[in-house]
DNA sequence: TCTGAAAGTTTTCATCC
DNA sequence: GGATGAAAACTTTCAGA
């Protein structure tokens, strides 16, 4: 694991393909000013370093019908490391969880829904939460308007924050 | 907008490109038993229909430094839809708020931070929220472990509940 | 609607600047 | 590091079953 400097060429490349990853390379380099393979050879590093992992195709909602987001926010019993782990694994079990995040402050975790159909939420919420003995209480909120979705990170901070480090392969 | 009828083949094609979306259309193919162009046929129909919107490549969070991750759960003011559209537009400017979800419950909204940097991530809040005269309170859930992220979504439910509708261009 | 082959792009790489 | 040009691979189209 070793630093990879990025230069401003760099940070606007992954913001892009952040954004759409389908774009030819030449593509990308008419919009940067560089050559498809200068292009290329910049992502390559970026792939080898870890720091590009893979590329996903994104649904619109709008179209799958009966779709339900909701957001969970779950207060867990005082539990070992070792239950905690377990808890985890058995919530990665469910392809509805989205996203889940173990975090701080006033819950344990936050746990995206994402289901076709109410029937299908209150399955998960039940296997997740409910029966869970690993659970002390729950709070669901449905997703009224998804407002922005999506997995961006930010490569650069305010100021000269924000290097990178990646695996040198 | 019509209906787009997807069978099994539909379903499992969607969740592969969901997972992996650099797949070749003979490495998607051989894994559920399609030709290539057999696959290429039901991918451009779900172009088509609006159902896949786009691809994006995916970081890998732990190799972009200092970035952190918080969800924040909101309460506003009581306020007009037209304050609530502006709100919106304002938490749009920014391009740190990864997610925004207007939600029922006991919070308004939940938004989801990815900030290089403590400091940028505290001029964020105080933006978005500490500043923001619709903003009645809110609360900072740092996130500790990213036990699943993204934005895959299911397409089928239980039973037969489910089905895709689309433009039909 | 699938298969299989042909045409057109894109990605990739070696080479040079 | 970046540009150029050739080779390989993939996508896309179309005729035929």
């Amino acid at each position: 694991m070793s630093d990879l400097r990025l230069d401003d060429l760099d940070h606007d490349l992954l913001a892009l393909l952040q954004r759409d990853a389908s774009r030819t390379l030449r593509d990308l380099g008419d919009e940067v000013g560089l050559s498809p393979s200068a292009v290329l050879r910049r992502v390559q590093r970026y792939r080898c370093a870890g720091l590009l992992s893979h590329n996903v195709a994104v649904l619109d909602p709008r179209h799958v019908p009966e779709v339900i987001l909701a957001v969970c926010l779950v207060t867990i019993e005082d539990d070992t490391p070792e239950e905690g782990r377990r808890y985890r694994e058995r919530l990665l079990e469910v392809p509805e969880v989205q996203q889940a995040y173990e975090v701080s402050g006033d819950y344990d975790y936050v746990v995206v829904l994402a289901c076709v159909g109410m029937r299908r939420e209150n399955e998960v919420a039940k296997r997740l939460f409910q029966q869970d003995p690993n659970v002390k209480r729950y709070t669901t909120l449905f997703v009224l308007d998804p407002v922005r979705t999506g997995s961006a990170l930010p490569t650069r901070g305010p100021d000269g924050v924000g290097g990178v480090t990646g695996a040198t392969d």
